[in-house]
DNA sequence: TTGCGAATTGATAGCGCTAACACATAGAAT
DNA sequence: ATTCTATGTGTTAGCGCTATCAATTCGCAA
């Protein structure tokens, strides 16, 4: 640091200044000392800045089995964000019917912040204890509505319509889907998309194509069975996620037909799952390990924000989603 | 830690020696200290260790897609353990056929040691690779035979065993069995321990019914289709991981044999995959979170041990591994 | 007994950074 | 013109720990 301070001309302090983004310092000094870093490739050393702050920040990650698919590559994303940022993680495994204590288990930890990967983003009780305690937190991949603190997400009712139009540029028409879990808001926004992008090509969606399930591969076995025992069954299943797809295929297998020559089956999400099973799964990528990068980054800033006093405004950060087309989709 | 040290009466550079293990402290010294450590529940401040020794230990991972299955769990250690030891991870993501230039990098990087989990870490290229460049290293998962480096791992062959005693004490007597992919070592052991039990119960194993697999869900499906043609099938699938275990469960509801009723089937592993799936699978749980924290401990010594011209002796680290009974498993 | 090396402990000086305050300078208000 | 405030920058003093060397103690041979 004194070497980019000596560098500039001036005194280390200027150049501590512009690394925390203060907001006394004049813009061209900024960039000036900017610049500087940029060409002496100095990079901070996260111990001293720790140690100088008396703190490190600790970020409490919440997870819970049921959304185990997400966490590989969350934890990805978490890993290489929290020792670029040089924050420590604390993780906490919970179950459906503790949240509360093991929030408060956290907090009495001292974590200065906590991040909700799903389903947790969508938990009322969470998000209740979380709110009445002040600490601030970022919840990842819910589809709350605005205007309720920091959400780092996809958009779940486009990326649905997008791939409800690839199904129906492949020439499907009848078209099943399996709702997701009804207590996350991701679930109600991805079936919307999917009727939006039906009633823009002209068709309406057929309600007995349409089943309830609950992300898990069990009711997506449910589902599938559903959707093909009548007698007419649809041409092509859009399941929302990759687990009920899955499913649908296994159902799809034993009844002897074959994906995706007698049915399409397409899935959400990206998982490691869709690339395992075969055939593999057409879907929508989450960039999870982004997005778990964008929500520690947010994280940090408004940790950093409270702590003067300030707060950041409610925010929910999009990240762009894709189209992933494998095996298990084909024309009709 | 000068409480510490003033509770003992010493002088804090005695209380860090303690701490950091140095050879030249009196036993009831330290025995005083580490008294009084615990009893003031005192924990020393990573970053000003890290700051004082003016280096962070850096560790590298590197992961490869085929061992997603083991991910997920694998970095939940890691990120426990690391931020708990104060060291950074660099997480390096590497393809088959460019181990070489993906170590390269991370030596360029700097890193002081680098921890490679299955199949990595049976990898010839990526040993001879790390070897040469004299870099602390430790294998998870692997089934290298003794005397070469650190690792840690669970016995693959007593597992086998155990888990083929299981399904001959559920009656079956005619067990299929898939073996893993050839260029990892654990593949064979698991192969071995399956044979072993067998000859112990006076069976000599049948080689119709072991097929050779990769470890992937497709070439499991492939394996099963062959065992379960056959006029006469097998009872019992012993699979050698999770992947190809749910590849046997899909082709056997293809030719619409349930299971576990008509076919019990059994993994390796306890992936995710395990509990995903329906019937949720019999399988061996192999501890991935413990090896992991366990694999950075050891390289962390390992590395501390190198700086000072020592070195840590080859030496293969145990854990327990444990059956998981589930629903494809039953009494023949 | 004296002396000497080895073993053990203490004192000192930072590691690289930032909080807190001190100090300029410029413009606004009086 | 004088005082005041806001803004920008520099100075000082650590954050909590360890490397290094100096100081002390101890055991034991001469």
């Amino acid at each position: 640091m004194h070497e980019v301070a000596k560098h500039v001309g001036v005194s280390p302090m200027t150049v501590s200044r512009v690394l925390n983004g203060d907001a006394n310092v004049k813009v061209d000094m900024r960039q000036r000392v900017q610049a500087a870093i940029k060409e002496l490739g100095y990079s901070p050393n996260q111990a001293a800045r720790n140690l100088a702050r008396a703190s490190t920040v600790h970020i409490g990650l919440l997870y819970s089995n049921p959304s185990a698919a997400y966490l590989n590559e969350l934890l990805v994303g978490v890993l290489e964000q929290s020792s670029q940022a040089g924050c420590q993680i604390v993780l906490e495994k919970c179950g459906t019917r503790n949240e509360r204590s093991v929030i408060e288990k956290l907090l009495r930890d001292g974590v200065d912040g906590i991040l909700l990967p799903p389903p947790l983003s969508d938990s009322r009780v969470a998000l209740e204890a979380l709110r009445s305690a002040r600490i601030p937190f970022i919840s990842v991949a819910t589809g709350r509505p605005d205007g309720e603190g920091l959400s780092v997400r996809i958009n779940d009712f486009e990326a649905a319509s997008e791939m409800t139009r690839l199904l129906l540029s492949l020439g499907h028409r009848n078209i099943g889907f399996i709702i997701g879990a009804a207590n996350q808001t991701a679930s109600a926004q991805r079936h919307a998309g999917f009727v939006a992008a039906l009633k823009e090509a002209g068709i309406e969606a057929c309600p007995d194509w349409i089943r309830q399930g609950t992300f898990s591969y069990r009711s997506g076995l449910l589902a599938a069975e559903e959707l093909l025992t009548a007698a007419e069954h649809p041409s092509a299943i859009f399941a929302s996620n990759d687990d009920m797809a899955a499913a649908a295929i296994a159902v799809a297998h034993r009844r002897q037909l074959e994906v995706p020559k007698d049915l399409t089956i397409v899935g959400f999400d990206d998982t490691p799952l869709a690339t395992t099973i075969w055939p593999a799964l057409t879907t929508v990528r989450q960039p999870v390990a982004a997005m778990a990068r964008k929500a520690i980054e947010l994280l940090l800033e408004e940790i950093r924000l409270r702590g003067s006093g300030r707060t950041l405004e409610p925010l929910q950060h999009f990240l762009n989603f894709s189209l992933v087309v494998r095996e298990s989709s084909a024309k009709l």
